[in-house]
DNA sequence: GGAAAAAGTTTGGTAATACCATTAAGCTAT
DNA sequence: ATAGCTTAATGGTATTACCAAACTTTTTCC
């Protein structure tokens, strides 16, 4: 294992900043790969010649952007990690907490990249993916009507459908939105899960859908996406005044 | 000024994460308000029962979240702020940097959300902001026209159209989204204002695009749009061919 | 000889302390 | 009154020491 010499000694007065910047330009410039390891705090600490506590507040910022996971013991350390959106989702769902948006603005948004990418998917996704889809709409439609209601199981059965449908768009900024719309969101979405009839009507309106879908019936689909939220207003509605 | 004393002794061996989730969930219960100071360092400490170095670290993770800033000297110390978009659109823009994803997808994503907001804005804004947006295009004709090119000052008017154009849909959404994308895009977006032909075109295509989102005419701002990705596209084609 | 146990080593995590730099407030002399 | 000085509070940095976890090496014991 030969060390590697490239950072320059940290300005003082800020020294956490450039720590931070000088590791985030070396991993963005590939000197350091996903899953490999940066060095030591210790040798960390030698090279910008400062203490070790500005090493690892910087690290920590490195961590909260997602750019880097530790690992604790002997050949332990930092590593580069593999860029994923759960960062990004986790900090649009603080935004979303904090700023209390109006759920009428959530629900604008989301149609309206549901309406994109269902056309997107249309177009773009395979056969299979097509009936995968429509598959899985028929399980929900099934786990619906059993007994016992697992809010759990079909929350994560919505979910699934809508994370495959971004897929099938073959953009993975359309899958990032939507992992990151669920994030935030998932308390709305639940709501149309929670009563007997709206349950049903979603479920069977999920199955159209995917069934528009797989027939390459973009303005058809789109018109039980226009129903989808049709729904869930009024039973967002029906909540509120009760 | 009475202090606080809501937080409990942070666990051992994972202090840090310990103490800012507890910071955080009191700024989320409104334990501290937007513009509040939480505790000096020395006092956090204190309630936490743990050494300076692991507060100081908890506090970076909640800056990196952009849920505080800090000030120095006298009265200084850690406040709370009030949620921006910044934070999000940096990480979204290392989350494409770090994945190096396609440019096509980039613009495919961005044309779809700039039709949404197009047809948003026309609906749901106001007749000043119309003539303002007509009026922020028409100056981005004229700057053009200038004879030193200031590709900043040329970069900043399209940024201002575009942030402009978002605002006017009245979701804060649209505006996190078109901010986020600016972020991580303005390359690309640069590509149009570097050759003179297509600085003259796209320039005039915003001002049509302007005018009809003042005139009202959905459709036809559609196309406008539709040309301006085009022009796009043809531009970093030409680019990849020399 | 081989497996289990013990010791050693590396590395992140925490603690304690001291000092520096910055900033605002209060005080003092003019 | 005001310019300048002093003081105190607070974030920023450096140093040192020790702990805890995880891997490596050595020793022990059957």
């Amino acid at each position: 294992m030969e060390a590697k010499y490239i950072f320059k000694r940290a300005m003082h007065g800020r020294a956490v900043e450039d720590i931070s910047l000088q590791i985030e330009a070396a991993i963005m410039n590939k000197d350091f790969l996903p899953g490999e390891k940066l060095p030591s705090e210790r040798e960390l600490q030698l090279q910008f010649g400062t203490g070790r506590g500005v090493v690892r507040e910087a690290l920590k910022v490195l961590k909260q952007k997602d750019l880097i996971e530790t690992k604790k013991g002997a050949r332990g350390g930092a590593f580069v990690k593999e860029a994923e959106v759960g960062k990004i989702s986790e900090s649009l769902s603080l935004f979303l907490k904090q700023k209390q948006i109006d759920p009428e603005k959530l629900i604008e948004f989301r149609e309206s990249i549901d309406q994109t990418i269902t056309v997107l998917a249309i177009s773009k996704g395979s056969l299979n993916e097509k009936q995968e889809l429509y598959e899985k709409a028929v399980e929900l439609s099934t786990i619906i009507l059993n007994e016992n209601i697992d809010m759990n199981l079909i929350g994560e059965a919505d979910r699934n459908l809508n994370i495959l449908l971004a897929k099938m768009t073959k953009n993975p900024l359309f899958v990032w939105i939507m992992e990151a719309v669920q994030f935030g969101f998932s308390s709305y979405d639940y709501a149309l899960y929670e009563k007997e009839n709206f349950r049903r009507l979603t479920a069977d309106n999920w199955k159209n859908t995917a069934f528009e879908i797989l027939n390459g019936e973009p303005m058809k689909a789109l018109s039980y996406i226009g129903y989808h939220y049709c729904l869930l207003r009024e039973c967002i509605n029906e909540k509120k005044y009760k």
